[in-house]
DNA sequence: ATGACGGACGATAACGTTGTCAAGAAGGTC
DNA sequence: GACCTTCTTGACAACGTTATCGTCCGTCAT
């Protein structure tokens, strides 16, 4: 900047002026200016500017997914993103794999770095640590699933309500006993599906049946042995709930290996690439990660404008998409 | 910084040492510091810090990608992000969607950070203007495309081999009109399959056939209505070649609707997620963007740390994982 | 006792930028 | 011509940190 202000003959003000379109330059400054600055290759360091900026806005925000690289999460990332990029903001994204360490040395490198928010996937159940920096004024927004012991915004689908209607829609079709497969009960959105499942059971009349529950499931391997064993139970589930996307490849993949993928009925929670063109096609709960997102970063950047008022939880709902392996009865005929 | 120092009763760059772990602090100093950072919750400004060091890096770099939420580019950062954890860095993402536009938006936004290093996915042909950020010392890599007009470290797949492969493979069972389809020309990896397609139709004795090329499939829709126009063509192809993921998974969905999947060999550049549990089974020709991801990572840090030797041009090997859809034979059989 | 030495510590400048303010020029009013 | 106002411009301090260097104090050899 002061080699711009010497090319140019001014001051090194009246250079800021010209970066930061302030009005008071006269226009034969302003062009000699930016013509040094052309010639120069010059660009503002964003980190210093916004060091000297009372309550500067470093233009940048946090993201914490449980991994960028699944679709679930790059898909809310990608939406996150474009949220920003409209307001001119820049993202940094990290995995933490469901590890609450890494969730915390990530939100401490963005804090190191005075991201302006952080929109947070979380892993850990207690985010009382954040409390100091809520109160720094960061904005803070929870997706997929609640803060733990802090009051802070939150978007999550509608996970009861998507295992109701999931569960429902299997015992409309004839079913009575019916499989849950999920993952980790530490997560949350794992816990309330088997909450929805137990409701629509019970609202059904039909007893739960702890054998036909397995839950941990963090991969597809997992899963697609879970459904083996299940279908070599004396009396084995007609349906199965996989209340996860590893679980439904996994679920997909058992059946199919064991040829008795027309026989028994799928239904997935959360939507699966070329689940259209499966044969029979996949059934499935949608959720709607862009939206989540959208919202999480809306939400976000109306704190970082002032909004004060008092948290909000955000419940996005899910859709049912009807394609077949859901409505297979349990005669093992499709409809 | 400064309430830490009066806190503790010492001097502001006695609580610097001890927060950069610098010798020359006395044990009963240090403890009085510490105590009083934790007391206060404090953490050092990041930005500040590398403003004052000479030459000092931000530990940030930055991710231009086609698109954060698509799987290829999804995998590829997941590997820059854990060879960059590994090291302290956090990584910025952006998506520039093919644009060339927002691929020098988002570097500028990079630079005005000072990111210490940039890794591209480029859209665009022509980097001269990243010269004169490389020689003021930014790392620079390129993945899946070579840089234009612009000396700098590459990575990528053997398009060309993979290409050459996936034809000699469905000339090997038995197929002389095999059909391109391609993303648009203008990007680099999709003229470099076609070029490949071409090499091994030739070395097969086998004359190119324009109307069986189609090129510029965006999305999955426009690749299913092409493959749909090439199979009523009065001499339709007997096998198709899907340069790329949207064309893969349009080629699977036209293909089973109009019943065609066990007649019409299709053999696809890039893995699709479930392609194993397809009936047939879709054959590919995998990349390993993680691969990619890494090495482009480590590159960029060895540049970092120093290494100045010339530029390095890495390819990649892919592999043909053979699982039904490609082993079809002219005559509509399984080999 | 003297001086040289080294280790602990802090005062101050500096990084690249912007906020504050005062100086100077230009123009208008009486 | 004296005075006021408005506009342009730059000097200087400050943001939070680290680099440099000097001060102070204790230790040890003479």
């Amino acid at each position: 900047m002061l080699d711009v202000a010497a090319l140019a003959g001014v001051g090194l003000k009246t250079v800021s002026r010209v970066v930061n379109d302030e009005p008071g330059v006269s226009p034969a400054l302003e062009a000699k200016v930016r013509r040094a600055i052309a010639q120069l290759n010059y660009r503002r360091d964003a980190n210093a500017s916004m060091l000297r900026r009372l309550g500067g806005k470093t233009q940048t925000i946090g993201l914490v997914l449980e991994d960028v690289a699944n679709p679930f999460s790059s898909a809310l990332h990608r939406a996150v993103e474009d949220t920003a990029r409209a307001r001119g903001v820049l993202v940094f994204a990290g995995s933490c794999d469901e590890d609450p360490l890494r969730e915390r040395e990530l939100i401490g490198s963005f804090r190191d770095r005075r991201v302006d928010g952080i929109i947070v996937v979380p892993a850990s159940e207690d985010h009382t640590y954040l409390y100091g920096e809520q109160r720094a004024g960061t904005a803070l927004v929870f997706v997929d699933r609640p803060a733990g012991h802090l009051d802070a915004d939150t978007v999550g689908s509608d996970n009861v309500g998507g295992a109701v209607v999931a569960v429902g829609h299997l015992v409309g079709h004839g079913h009575r006993r019916i499989a849950f497969l999920g993952d980790l009960p530490t997560i949350f959105t794992a816990r309330e599906r088997l909450r929805g499942y137990k409701e629509a059971l019970a609202s059904a009349g039909i007893a739960v049946d702890e054998d036909l529950i397995r839950t941990g499931l963090r991969d597809p391997q997992l899963a697609a042995h879970a459904v083996k064993e299940l279908l070599s139970l004396p009396n084995p589930p007609t349906a199965l709930f996989t209340s996860q996307n590893f679980s439904t490849i996994g679920g997909i993949r058992a059946l199919r290996s064991i040829g008795l993928e027309r026989q028994v009925a799928l239904l997935g929670f959360d939507d699966v690439v070329l689940a259209d063109v499966l044969d029979p096609a996949i059934s499935v709960i949608a959720q709607d990660p862009q939206a989540l997102g959208r919202t999480a970063a809306e939400l976000l950047f109306r704190r970082l404008d002032g909004d004060g008022s008092q948290s909000v939880h955000d419940v996005l709902p899910v859709t049912l998409i009807a394609r077949g392996s859901g409505e297979i009865r349990p005669n093992g005929r499709a409809p």
